[in-house]
DNA sequence: CGCTACAATGCAATCGTATGCACTCACACG
DNA sequence: CGTGTGAGTGCATACGATTGCATTGTAGCG
């Protein structure tokens, strides 16, 4: 069923149907045309082809989304939160959004050619610069904006990771502690490096000592006995992230630590679901929906011509729980 | 950049190229002509349009997706399940996934209009017969593929809720327990439907007597309220899935029920975080990305040509944890 | 009546690729 | 020397829409 079909059914041009049925302005037809026109297409169930739109247009409406930081799945709550809100941004504007994670191991020359090959009209990437392939979409044709972290030359969009940790550390100073640690994974992600700098900025400027602890993601075990072992032991940790945080939870629960009364813990990201565990953990929430929004729009004032705003921060906010 | 470039920089022509570069047999061309065009290509970063081709070669390469039961977030731990095997699955095979969910509201035009327009070669497509999108779809052009629940006249990929239900009403026979309820959050889904049959049978062959329960999905208290105000209380439950088996759980800890003393709890689904709560509760697993890479297998059929299996079930099991 | 102006529509190019068919050689064979 | 054969390549069209420009008819105006 193409717009030709339609056309001749009814003795008129292509054109003229698809003028009529796309509502193109600049061009007058008589009443009864459109009539006549829009009724055959509603009957026949007609549909421009997008494809054949797109490559006339040289615009798919199609945004794409490429995590070089770990792959969607259950555990992932994080890149669903993204993709979530990414995906529903995109549908209110009529845009489609495409998944491109690539399996560890795929050529960067692989991963590239499909990103560049036509398909999408722009990139949300959510990466950093240690990765090859960021940098070289960085110099690319591909319009692309940066999520969550950061990349040089880049339009970035992120939460506000700096104030954010910072906000951490006040809240628990207000409640009295001094001795006030640091929980994180490892330094890969700039997010992680700016979580970092906002505790310690907030800690110098408490005129407190820092206390920064490097744990196995997966294990709390050692980040426990690390808290523990310390000549004088914090009071509060700051956890670099919620997942980070829950996994010291259950540590202390095994331990027969109570919290808050023993260890007050702070997570980041403000994920989890709050019909569960979540509900517990005071925690720094950073409005993810909003980071997508603003990336879309960043993405989208690039593709218009306009030029994007070099780096947008979004407030993040303190969310009580019981943990401290 | 386009192969009509690269043809006219080598005085060929682009038919030349293009069946060079895609490497289509029944043609012979001297390996210098093959060189210098590779060599061209490589240099100037060619790709051919991936539009273009799909507009002549009438296919896209990609395969979309359509949620009807709720859209993916950090909670929806299912979808984030299913979606990210499903971009796994398609992208070892070269293909793209595309995310269809719409905002509630939609009208059911709009969406099935977005769906056909030729974006996509076919559909995974989560939703039921109650939907009438989900019919309109089984009914149309589009190749579908449903998952998860089954969709009239349209070849399903789900797992064994039956059998599996059924098995967790005998692991929890075997270790004693008579009493056993079941608790459900409505009949909305047929997935559901399946495993409370699956749930009534096992405890029919048993000689036992069923116990029902029906709660609002977000709050156990009333579940739990149920179940121990019965005549004869339930020593043990299966919850439908994981999520109700954990809210449950918070509501015993929140009452000073011990599990599985005093109560049994099995969930159904194995997506939740194992670092985290998850790793306590006994559930039956369903093998996720079993089902999506079987369902993109039907689907890959049906776009072959080839006919599809009505109904492709795949196997549970029971994965131990620390609730019953 | 001649001329302009505009409403209403059609023609044809274009987007970039894939692909059926035709063409040109050179060579081998009888 | 004529001719079939196959290697190596080009021509032209199709995919289905958008869109600049041309064309027709009719009314308005001086």
């Amino acid at each position: 069923m193409t717009a030709r079909d339609i056309a001749q059914k009814l003795g008129l041009s292509q054109s003229t149907v698809s003028r009529v049925l796309s509502g193109a302005k600049d061009y007058q037809y008589s009443e009864e045309t459109r009539k006549r026109i829009r009724a055959r297409a509603e009957q026949m169930g007609y549909r421009p082809h997008a494809v054949a739109q797109s490559l006339r247009q040289q615009r798919t409406r199609v945004i794409g989304f490429c995590s070089r930081h770990g792959h969607l799945d259950a555990r992932n709550t994080f890149l669903a939160e993204i993709i979530g809100s990414l995906q529903r941004s995109c549908s209110e504007h009529g845009e489609f959004l495409m998944l491109h994670s690539f399996a560890p191991g795929t050529p960067d020359d692989v991963a590239y050619g499909e990103l560049v090959s036509g398909r999408i009209d722009g990139l949300i990437l959510h990466g950093n610069d240690a990765d090859p392939l960021a940098r070289r979409l960085a110099a690319g044709p591909l319009p692309v904006v940066a999520v969550v972290d950061r990349i040089t030359g880049v339009p970035a969009v992120l939460c506000d990771d700096r104030g954010g940790m910072a906000l951490a550390v006040r809240h628990l100073s207000e409640r009295g502690h001094r001795r006030i640690g640091f929980v994180h994974a490892g330094r890969g992600l700039a997010s992680v490096c700016a979580r970092i700098e906002g505790y310690l900025t907030a800690m110098a400027e408490l005129g407190l000592e820092p206390h920064l602890i490097e744990v196995d993601y997966e294990e709390a075990g050692p980040a426990l006995a690390a808290i523990r072992s310390a000549g004088t032991p914090p009071t509060a940790v700051c956890c670099w992230n919620d997942v980070t945080a829950l996994v010291l939870l259950e540590a202390c629960a095994a331990a027969g630590l109570r919290v808050p009364a023993d260890l007050a813990v702070m997570g980041f990201d403000g994920l989890l679901d709050t019909r569960l565990a979540g509900q517990h953990l005071t925690t720094v929430s950073a409005h993810w929906p909003e980071v997508t929004r603003r990336a879309l729009e960043v993405l989208r004032a690039r593709l218009g011509g306009g030029d994007a705003p070099e780096e947008t921060v979004i407030d993040v906010s303190v969310r009580l729980g019981r943990t401290t």
